[in-house]
DNA sequence: GCTACGATATCGGAAACCGACATCGAGATG
DNA sequence: CATCTCGATGTCGGTTTCCGATATCGTAGC
């Protein structure tokens, strides 16, 4: 197994991308927000939840509203107009790192690391 | 564009996993993922992408060889095998990432419109 | 020697991370 | 109406990460 400890350094930016989709979508609040993340394999504790949201709120991704359900006190988030243009930027750059990463498994490597000129000494391991 | 200073949090997986598919498909060396990901549009200071590039060797995803090239001393690293599971492990968490964040594109605006409808009430999961 | 330059490494203050702990608040119970 | 319950939010502090600025390293050419 993985040490998810470790790992998780990967998964930060997904976790908020979650975040920010889901807010974008429809009005969402943290206990949720964690149990869709469990639902998705990550964790992620309160100590780090929290202070996300504060953060994208302050930030102005995010806009809270605090309502009552079920005799519990919620704040319900949404994404705001920046925010969803964050969430739009990331959709391009995750659409290159799913073309490298997933797609194209046997083509070449078609960037621009050929455009320097001392391409013939690289080592081959 | 959206200001890359902020919105970097976003990203740093990105960039890792960036780094690790690149180095489970052939040596790369530091300046070289530099020039990379900035086509990508990231921004990586080498006061972030050394201490990363060290922190993934230590951890046992990347192993080093230095050579010589055109006179100049480069590191090259490569995935180890544990290096390849992480990735692959983050090729599961990226395809449902994408499934959720990609997929429905078109609907993410008409959300905002049902501010009247479900005030007082719980919102719809 | 020493200079040029590509490339790697470090430093230090600020920010983020996260497990553990603390607090809040509406409803139920009596 | 005091207290308990429990879902939910909030905070703390030590550790780690971030990153611009700066330093160092190493080879070729002189």
């Amino acid at each position: 197994m993985t040490d998810d400890g470790i790992v998780r350094h990967f998964f930060s930016g997904f976790i908020r991308l979650h975040i920010l989709y889901h807010a974008a979508k429809e009005p969402v609040f943290g206990a949720e927000i964690t149990e869709e993340l469990i639902h998705h394999g990550y964790r992620l504790s309160q100590g780090t939840l929290y202070p996300t949201l504060h953060q994208l709120e302050k930030l102005g991704y995010l806009q809270s509203q605090t309502r009552v359900v079920n005799g519990r006190r919620r704040k319900y988030y949404r994404a705001t107009a920046s925010g969803k243009r964050v969430l739009n930027e990331a959709r391009g750059k995750l659409h290159e790192l799913v073309a490298e990463v997933l797609e194209d498994h046997n083509r070449d490597f078609q960037t621009t690391r050929r455009k320097r000129h001392d391409a013939g000494t690289e080592p081959k391991l």
